[in-house]
DNA sequence: TCCAAGATGATAAATATTCTATTTTAAGAG
DNA sequence: CTCTTAAAATAGAATATTTATCATCTTGGA
């Protein structure tokens, strides 16, 4: 746990309590989880915690490039601490979204007339299917 | 206008006057509106509209697969008329959405482990950047 | 140990979307 | 053309999500 202090110390972090224990509960977390998820998960250990707090953490995250925010579910927001470039597929039934590592930068080209209107900056694959477990 | 209203009712659309202008509205738009937008624009014809028309129209285009939600901008839901498949680029400065008329189909491949778990039922590919009037 | 910048938490506010109940209307039957 | 009914429109309340405000408290460096 001391490298996690480090890590955020480093970037700038005033570490307290509250978000060191969001910070724990995001490092390596592939769970995608919505902000309600977070909030839920961590009032267990800090009771008085408030949702200001989660979403000043995430925005704080978000500003050093350190979290995302993953828009493949209509119904809400999830954040993905991965900060490596990759993909998602959602399950259409019960709203689980899995990491898709794969590299596609190298075929998604634009067509010529789009190339002239914009400077790209980045690429997002949102696969959609039904998982094993709901496909019974 | 004509062929729009034996498009709908066909589907099994009742065609009331404020339906029948926000079909309209919708009939081959290309900006991705908002349902704020849709809203504001239709409310200019049909001063009594209400916000529930509005989305049960979404609602209804939807159910018949004529329309599709697209999640590329966090912000809000913008929504897409054109039921062929495609995909969007979004200027990050001023949040306009463009068409993306390209087939990806054979080139997004899915890792082994994933297609064990999953069943595809669709792929939609989000593209990000700077138009030309924000780069200025 | 002290201080200032920044974080917390309660609350209010803004935004987006859905729901409920009532009134109105479209469209087919007769 | 009128009647009937299912569906749609409306206003407004309700819910969900996210942001803003501000007084209080805490971290971390001087």
């Amino acid at each position: 746990m001391e490298h996690i202090i480090n890590k955020y110390k480093s970037k700038g972090f005033k570490l307290t309590p509250q978000r060191l224990a969001i910070l724990r509960f995001l490092e390596g977390n592939t769970s995608h989880p919505t902000a309600e998820a977070i909030y839920s998960e961590m009032k267990k250990v800090h009771p008085t915690l408030s949702f200001a707090t989660v979403y000043n953490t995430i925005q704080a995250l978000k500003e050093r490039g350190l979290l995302s925010e993953i828009t493949i579910d209509p119904e809400r927001k999830h954040f993905d601490p991965n900060p490596a470039p990759h993909h998602h597929i959602i399950c259409t039934a019960c709203n689980r979204i899995i990491d898709v590592m794969a590299d596609y930068s190298e075929t998604l080209t634009l067509p010529g007339d789009i190339l002239d209107q914009f400077t790209v900056t980045g690429t997002h694959v949102d696969f959609f299917g039904v998982c094993v477990d709901c496909r019974s």
